[in-house]
DNA sequence: TAGTCTATTTTTAGCAT
DNA sequence: CATGCTAAAAATAGACT
């Protein structure tokens, strides 16, 4: 209560990128959730299909997609018929196995489900079982012998090695921290790879050169770094 | 000029699919463009990278991205651990020659979903998915210590049913067929494409866009194709 | 189909919790 | 870090060009 005036209220600025981190931060997460709301309202209002994949500075993944990013995603690298929403899903799940990109993709997915009052938690549950019992129950049926005996040595191999690291817990005297799911895939999400790109004028952008998603030419990405003052040239709007 | 009030102003909308497809027409080229022009600004402010597709009702595309959208969608479709390339690949094969009964449990819980049809649901299972399914096919390093004698204990159950598996099969003494052995989304790689583009010259988006490097003009793909459509998305909002 | 002009609804910058 | 608050800044529904 020392100042008289409650606020004076929204300012404007200046659009070019902020110089305070901590407003940074501040500004970054609540407009990427204005975005994600408009981005939404968008589907809502008018059926239109979108993805969504937002980076913060620190490398963090935030995406929202109607129907799914990846549909979406797929859609605009090429074709991908929208209809096998089961398998390209549950695939698509396990390959961004990245637990880092799903805890983001959690704390998003939650607030929406808050705010949306999530309905079908039996179905979702439901599933959940089916899909958490499969795995070690699966295939070995529709396996020849050259198959198991390949899959049998795998198997040891992965045992040994959930059993030395067990063990290493175990002497380490392992208090059983809860990582909070954190994925050793050495993403390089951090620093390095930084394709030094040419900002060479694409050309016109067609469908049919991004067939393969893993055949991207990363030729692209420049800045994206603190310090060289980068892109934003200040003002588009 | 036969009112005598210019206008009434904006007026609230429900958060719901428009009906009137004029309006809808205009509501959707104008939030989109206040979506991209969000985007960018998020990109400038906070010097976040972002990708952003959408497709309109009548399927055109109009996407936005810094540095590139495709730089952005492969950084976050590269999100693979990479170094599991082993033995959790392998497993993984196998988990995908078991598509098929898969896919028979998911088609059939896709039914309820679909009848539900919440985005919701799938929302919900993506995060059960994080929590639950994929614990396990998470490089060991990030497992606790209860989370790697759950997982050594599936290893030796798994391994003793395929033992006998691989036992049985020898007795039978008969090479079975052999499954193909691939991941993906098995299944559909057909189903043409159906995109018919018509590359049109973009001469729309405000040219304030183009003013700027990471909302060049070629990154504006647009086609066109009659057609309506629309799902149903439910707003999250 | 896109741009203009209000009158309103929304979003959000700056602070505080 | 996310939330709540307030008032000013933006976005935009509706009507018209």
């Amino acid at each position: 209560m020392s100042t008289g005036r409650k606020s004076r209220g929204r300012q404007k600025i200046e659009m070019k990128k902020m110089s305070n981190e901590s407003n940074l931060q501040v500004t970054f997460s609540k407009r990427r959730s204005g975005l994600f709301k408009k981005a939404s309202e968008l589907c809502t209002l008018c059926g239109a299909d979108v993805a969504l994949v937002v980076f913060s500075p620190g490398e963090k993944v935030f995406s929202f997609g109607h129907p799914h990013v990846d549909t979406v995603i797929d859609r605009y690298l090429s074709r991908i018929p929208p209809q096998n929403n089961g398998t390209v899903q549950f695939i698509e799940a396990h390959r961004s196995a990245n637990v880092r990109d799903l805890n983001n993709q959690l704390t998003q997915i939650n607030n929406q489900l808050d705010i949306e009052k999530k309905r079908g938690d039996e179905l979702s549950h439901l599933r959940k079982a089916t899909e958490t019992q499969f795995w070690w129950a699966c295939p070995i049926d529709g396996m020849n012998r050259a198959q198991l005996e390949l899959f049998k040595k795998a198997l040891e191999e992965l045992k040994k090695l959930v059993a030395q690291h067990a063990d290493r817990l175990v002497i380490q005297g392992a208090p059983t921290q809860t990582i909070p799911f954190f994925v050793g895939n050495g993403s390089n999400a951090n620093m390095a790879i930084h394709h030094q790109a040419n900002p060479q004028q694409a050309h016109m952008f067609q469908q049919q050169f991004f067939q393969n998603p893993m055949m991207q030419p990363h030729l692209f990405g420049f800045n994206n770094m603190g310090g060289s003052g980068g892109y934003g040239p200040s003002g588009f709007f």
